[in-house]
DNA sequence: GATGAATGAGAGTTCATTCAT
DNA sequence: TATGAATGAACTCTCATTCAT
């Protein structure tokens, strides 16, 4: 792990070298032209695999969309935890979140927070992607509850709540909003925001 | 109503009756199952007109899109810009939003933010609609920086503006995330934080 | 319908020239081929048009398929009726379906009964086509009791019962076994052993 | 099984076991939803089986359908076989087949004659099928041919084969006709209408 | 001897759009 | 003006079959 570049979204991959090949390339499109507007004509072209194959690899175009997911938020989070305990303790690993996105914003392919841009797309009955990706943020705000235990002291379990949620919700603001602005400002000023909420608070 | 914008698409239409039919339809449509996801079919059989019809007051179904996005943006603009004076100068104001996101959530068709929505589903090459986003959410900022000078006082234009940058920013997560964790703990938790920016500065 | 060949399937037709031609091609392929062997593509392409205009005038395959019953029944059934009357009361009439059948059966493309092949076919979900062919099949059983009415007297509702449900239960076999074996020895033999049931009744 | 045909299906079967289970799972599909309508795919997944197996066991979905029809058909045959010379000559052993026919429908699993079902689904060039259909036709045929030889005395040629053919015609419709009105009536008629036939004939 | 993996072809259906009338 | 009729292209998904291992 200590070789690989800080985030990578192609952590995580399972044995099958064809099923890797349609996640990742479905993960490309997905990510960059929408779930919808993909097509499964298009990841099998790419993949230079038949339509049956891609079939016998998973049984939906929804399953495929499940493990996009699924992948990502398992190298973001992945990658995420190994990144803060390599910050100072304090405000240094209560701010990581931002700068961890700055660097996700420099790649070249960034586009926005891939569940949130999935999640718009929703119809009410695709209701198997609407809880996996309500597990894997509620998974993430719980880790930020993790950094908030760590990182300050004497303060009550609602307070506590309080900073997490608030990273979380700027944290959410600024990679939607620095994608549609296709500038940083978001990220930045969310970073400079979230020291108001502990600001009385006492850090580690 | 009354003052409509300068530029609207509702005057590129023939018939503004069968018009804003279909904007109408098209619009419930767009908001609760998703842009691509719906079919022009779906509407026109909403609407009750012939799919030519739909086409001799549309050149396509991007241009609905653009439509759907404006009427929505415009009608909330304009409640809310009725909605802000109402209330008392200071603290109250500056938090208006939040109140007024509340009575959005608790509308029964609540789905989060519809341009944001839109946002997530767009291949790079629909440039205009990416456009027509931007511009509104520029244009919501700007009315979240008028209401910050009317109520904020001896602050630099720096700190007028990580305010009202704060505040959208956190309406921006809390209309997002409220859909989808279908509860309204984020718009709280937003309203919650957002003192925390103005803390120490003096408001009208 | 004087100089109309005495039998035809393409009696009764709707008003669409197009949406008779899909039901006339799918006709002949379902009869041949069998209903699942049948594609639209292969419908379409006898009828030269494109598959979005297929899907124009029938929302389903299975729709055509219950057109073509239909027709096949309308067709049948009014063919037969104006048969009928053209025949000697008495016994002529009562056996005249045999006869019917075997201008059927000298038909170039007799494939046996397409309701019947039709029913084989079905899986326990395709319950419209199941029902449409009941209710075609009733409607026949009961113009054989209309028959047997006009034509035998002083008999009670049973034996009267007895006749119809024997000449149809004979039609039935006799229109599936002489394409079983292509030959029309069971057209015959039901002729022959039909008079058997109404042997010592009355007849007009 | 004791005593096998000449020729079974079984025999190009290189391990009985598995080549059984996989007729009997097919058998199954078949004859509940159709033969065109069951997927290989569907087979080797209630099997249990690898596809490749299922295709070292047989060459072709056609040869599985083959040894379907013939296992059908050897069950039946050699079942009635059984069935007939327990009951009593004359009339009980000529009406036989419709007791025989009664127990057959009140089975859960009825769903009208298996062999007759796959005619009406065959294309014109699945001639093998059709072969094999004529083929156990005829052999059932003749055994009710022998049923009358053995139970009628003093008539001639021509009239036996009035009887066994009238039998049979009026037993294919009742199998077909009981599946389709989902009622026993027509089992109870056939049976009713079959002594007409022999009625001024001397039985042992 | 059984399998896992792959496939070309085609299934039924819907897409956004156009055009003669 | 509004429409009915038509379309090529694309959609998701399944078919029966093969072959290297």
């Amino acid at each position: 792990m200590a070789d690989r570049p800080v985030f990578s979204y192609f952590y995580s991959m399972k044995n099958s070298a064809i099923g890797e090949k349609i996640i990742k390339t479905a993960s490309k499109l997905f990510y960059s032209n929408g779930y919808n507007a993909t097509g499964v004509n298009e990841i099998i072209a790419k993949c230079g695999i038949a339509k049956a194959t891609l079939y016998s690899h998973f049984n939906s175009k929804e399953d495929i969309c499940l493990a996009y997911l699924q992948q990502r938020h398992d190298a973001f989070l992945t990658s995420f935890k190994i990144y803060v305990p390599e910050r100072k303790n304090g405000k240094e690993q209560l701010l990581a979140i931002f700068d961890f996105l700055t660097d996700m914003y420099r790649d070249g392919d960034f586009n926005g927070c891939w569940a949130l841009k999935t999640l718009g797309e929703l119809s009410p009955n695709q209701e198997r992607i609407f809880a996996a990706i309500q597990k894997q943020k509620k998974e993430f705000l719980s880790y930020l509850g993790e950094i908030v235990v760590n990182n300050v002291v004497n303060v009550s379990k609602a307070e506590k709540e309080k900073i997490s949620g608030g990273l979380y919700l700027l944290y959410e603001s600024a990679i939607t909003e620095s994608h549609l602005f296709k500038n940083d400002w978001p990220i930045f000023l969310s970073k400079n925001i979230a020291p108001s909420i502990f600001e009385r608070m006492e850090l580690v």
